[in-house]
RNA sequence: GCCGCCGUAGCUCAGUGGUAGAGCGCAUCCUUGGUAAGGCUGAGGUCGGCAGUUCAAUCCUGCCCGGCGGCACCA
């Protein structure tokens, strides 16, 4: 017997591979096609546990669809701009192009280790000049469509790095790594226009149906559409200046136009800074209202206040009904106009506030069932449905109704119209950073903002840039900068912000069907490979980068680059990798490499390896460096192999939950490894003789042929429904069989039926370990390689057992069983039943009432 | 607060309207020329709780409890 040694199989499996070229993507038009794209990874140098999943999740997919007859395309490239390296370039002084291409080559390396299906032809990195030169030639297209733009907008600026800084870099008002406090600056930033296809991005979802609901309802949620209307409140005294025209204000129940109570302005409403000006007690309330607002979870659980300015405003159905006009803190700027009308007996929060200051509660939605003269409002708004009441010329329509006819009369009286708002921003993708796609346009005193004409692109950094300080390089070069206006050949400053990173991934999906491509897109490979059929990676990803990728890919339909409106046809989401935490007494966290954990009986005790101080087992938590509950794969890889790393990931939790990464489960994917390969050791070498075991078959083949069309059937399932854990678990089960099953020496059937079920094996085991699947599968004569032969076939009719055991229950209870042919009718399963003498042993002194037999599964007597 | 997911063996998880499963762990034994290994056998489960539908519920329905994730004054 010889032992399996996956340092030597493994590698040897992967140069036969790349030695024919197994993997590489043809748009071969005679067969189905399959696009399976994993997230591409951030180059940080390292693999980690989490791309082991990732990418092994996505081989799955690869080496299946290929083995079902699929022409696949199975890239990889790299997420490659992005501040840690220009952070790697201050801290280390290096350079961060050569820093990104190092860990690029280290990565790679790591990631070919894994022997994943890939097309490795087809790789780049956002950060090649090839790739970014493209993506300016196509921004300055959406330029020229009126999608992108520039704005003045307010940034986070860290004075000490000299540069803007995103929300999550802001650490309680202060730049994370300078530690200086965070100002607000006002300054010209580049927009994408996201919000134009808006009602697109919303109304697409509707046929995304191979997505995770979870993630299309968060998409919904931030594209937060709602449809209602503006109205205009003209003030009934004298208006302030500039506001004569009244107070517009948005609202989506105009039905409860009725009920209104007050008019109510956010802080930061023109309106409201311009009655402080005048006026130092709204102006100390102003103050007040935005001290206030610091994280999200204070905002919620704040007090709701208020100041009433003095004015009034008149109805917009009623001129002789004036409302007051408040400043208050739970009114936001930036939706809809910055102002409403407070409704508060059909909305909880006006009606908190109604209720603090005395201001009049009026219900106009009467839930049914109730009566108008007794119905109240208690401290609870009423937001369901009803009949409108106390409503001039809209009593009695129902809240739909009431809503399309308040809007009609408002239209018509000229004092606002129907709208649709979105929360939903548009798209700010500059960034004051040097490593990252610069953005392709000149500043002159003349001409203005002017796009680089297309021959002059791509424009790359300066061969001599000098990271290494804060700030932009870009900005700081002394020359780069300067160049000529295109238009008129006058002295002009190049913009020296690059684009946010997640516009390089907006469509590198697209670039992959053709990454040589003259052209951003090669349109006719594009329409043979899009759209991606699966898509793999990270839930974090739900909103930002899938929604942009949605949105660019329109955007490039629209400019008749690409064919299809969605980029992902199939998304898939998987779980965390975690691992279990361990701390010192004195709290320090320690690596899992250093503890051993103890098993005594069902307790579970940790000790430091050397010294066997104790260690807490801590909480089950995502694997990270600060906590050092982490696992480098390679060095699971050098003792373990890959496949049995592989298989564990695979094997131990569904696709989509959290995975608990443990060395007890590793060494059982190692062991399985071991097994399967003894069983096929154990096999005649080069195979054997066949015979087609259908011929002279025994009882002992016949079962074990089942088992093997079973799995395959069950394998088969498995996989197409993303449950390869379950796979997995029948490989398991399989293995078993085939150890129980007896070999005796000179049988040709059921050494047939052994092969055959070992061939079956061998291919339904390929997608997971596929090292081990070739060797083992050279081993009993396969013919060429596993990656080469299709995926094993089962046949029905040895799916199903010729003879059913059917349990037998008397009144709802298990008393028995009895056997009985497939298929078996009712009546002939009746006749079966009282033949037996145990159940009628049973059934002795009972009369029966009735049998239910469900066939080919059980039979309950109904006896009392 | 709202939405979603999850709760099955000590642990991680399959599974099904009809006999409760796998891996790891645990126990017993065997092997000691695969040996910082291998094998046999076994114990272990009111399938989170309560009600309902059904001949029959771990599975379907409702309510409740617990865990996780997302959103959160969006008018």
């Amino acid at each position: 017997m010889a032992r399996y040694n996956p340092k030597e199989t493994e590698p040897k499996w992967r140069e036969r591979w790349d030695g024919a070229n197994a993997f590489r993507a043809e748009a071969d038009r005679s067969r189905p096609k399959y696009y399976v794209l994993e997230m591409f990874p951030y180059p940080s140098g390292r693999l980690h546990m989490g791309h082991v999943r990732n990418y092994a999740l996505g081989d799955v997919i690869a080496r299946f669809k290929r083995a079902r007859g699929f022409s696949v395309l199975h890239p990889m490239g790299w997420d490659a701009f992005g501040l840690p390296a220009e952070n790697a370039a201050m801290e280390r002084g290096v350079d961060p192009k050569a820093w990104t291409y190092d860990n690029i080559a280290r990565m790679r390396a790591e990631l070919k280790e894994l022997g994943l299906a890939i097309d490795w032809e087809r790789e780049f990195a956002t950060c090649d000049v090839d790739y970014y030169g493209k993506q300016q030639a196509w921004f300055i297209e959406l330029f020229e469509r009126g999608l992108v733009y520039r704005k003045e907008s307010v940034v986070n600026w860290d004075p000490v790095d000299q540069t803007v800084l995103a929300n999550e870099q802001v650490v309680d008002g202060k730049g994370w790594r300078s530690g200086a406090p965070v100002e607000k600056r006002k300054l010209a930033q580049w927009f994408l226009k996201i919000t134009q296809y808006a009602d697109q991005l919303v109304d697409d979802l509707q046929a995304l149906d191979r997505w995770p609901d979870k993630v299309r309802t968060m998409q919904e949620n931030w594209i937060g559409r709602s449809k209602g209307c503006r109205v205009r409140f003209r003030f009934a005294g004298e208006a302030p200046a500039g506001h004569e025209a009244g107070i517009e204000v948005y609202t989506t129940r105009p039905d409860t136009l009725y009920g209104a109570s007050f008019v109510g302005i956010a802080p930061d409403h023109p309106l409201a800074e311009q009655i402080a000006a005048s006026d130092p007690r709204a102006a100390a309330f102003i103050a007040e209202a935005r001290k206030g607002a610091v994280s999200e979870a204070d905002i919620e659980t704040a007090e709701k206040i208020g100041y009433d300015t003095g004015f009034t405003v008149k109805h917009p159905f009623d001129p002789n009904w004036e409302l007051p006009v408040w400043i208050a803190n739970f009114i936001l700027m930036d939706y809809g106009t910055g102002a409403i009308f407070a409704c508060p007996a059909h909305d909880q929060r006006d009606l908190d506030f109604a209720r603090k200051y005395g201001l009049p509660v009026k219900p106009v939605v009467l839930p049914p069932g109730e009566d108008p003269a007794t119905f109240d409002v208690g401290d609870e708004a009423y937001v369901g449905p009803g009949a409108i009441y106390n409503s001039p010329g809209l009593d009695g329509l129902d809240v739909e109704a009431a809503k399309a006819r308040a809007v009609e009369r408002i239209e018509a009286a000229g004092e606002g119209q129907g709208a649709t708002v979105y929360r939903l921003r548009d798209w700010g993708v500059s960034r004051q950073r040097a490593w990252g796609c610069p953005i392709p346009f000149v500043h002159c005193g003349k001409c203005g903002v002017v796009a680089v004409p297309r021959d002059q692109l791509p424009i790359t950094h300066p061969a001599d840039i000098e990271f290494g300080k804060s700030g932009n390089a870009l900005e700081r070069h002394p020359t780069w900068k300067q160049t000529t206006c295109p238009t008129c050949g006058g002295p002009a400053t190049r913009e020296t912000d690059t684009l946010d990173t997640f516009v390089d991934s907006s469509w590198y999906f697209a670039r992959f069907a053709n990454p040589h491509a003259e052209e951003p897109i090669d349109k006719a490979a594009a329409d043979y490979w899009l759209p991606v059929d699966q898509y793999i990676g990270g839930v974090e990803h739900a909103v930002l980068h899938l929604l942009y990728a949605r949105f660019i890919t329109k955007a490039l339909a629209d400019e008749e680059r690409l064919s299809v409106r969605e980029p992902f046809a199939g998304l898939f989401t998987q779980g965390m990798v975690t691992h279990e935490t361990y701390r010192r007494q004195n709290g320090e966290w320690v690596e899992p490499g250093q503890v051993e954990v103890v098993v005594e009986g069902k307790t579970r005790r940790a000790a430091l390896a050397e010294g066997g101080e104790p260690v807490v087992i801590g909480d089950v938590e995502k694997m990270s460096k600060s906590k050092k509950n982490t696992v480098a794969p390679e060095e699971i890889f050098e003792v373990y192999g890959v496949d049995a790393a592989r298989l564990f990931v695979l094997s131990d939790s569904p696709p989509e939950r959290d995975f608990q990464w443990s060395s007890a489960g590793v060494q059982g994917a190692w062991r399985f490894v071991n097994r399967v390969w003894d069983e096929f050791d154990a096999h005649p070498a080069g195979g054997i003789d066949w015979k087609d075991p259908q011929e002279d078959e025994t009882d002992i083949a016949r079962e074990l042929r089942r088992q093997t069309h079973r799995t395959i059937k069950a394998v088969t399932e498995a996989i197409e429904a993303f449950r390869f854990n379950s796979g997995i678990a029948r490989l398991y089960e399989f293995l078993n069989v085939l150890k129980a099953a007896p070999v005796i020496d000179g049988d040709p059937v059921l050494l047939a039926a052994r092969h055959e079920a070992l061939m079956a094996f061998a291919r339904l085991i390929a997608p997971f370990t596929p090292h081990l699947a070739e060797e083992c599968w050279a081993h009993i004569g396969g013919e060429g390689m596993v990656v080469e032969a299709p995926w094993p076939e089962f046949d029905p009719a040895l799916t199903e057992d010729a003879v059913k055991v059917l349990p037998v229950q008397v009144n709802g209870k298990r008393r028995g069983e009895i056997s009985a042919p497939a298929g078996a009718e009712p009546a002939e399963v009746e006749k079966i039943l009282l033949a037996d003498p145990e159940i009628t042993a049973r059934l002795e002194g009972l009369t029966i009432r009735k049998i239910i037999v469900v066939k080919d599964r059980i039979v309950n007597i109904v006896a009392a």
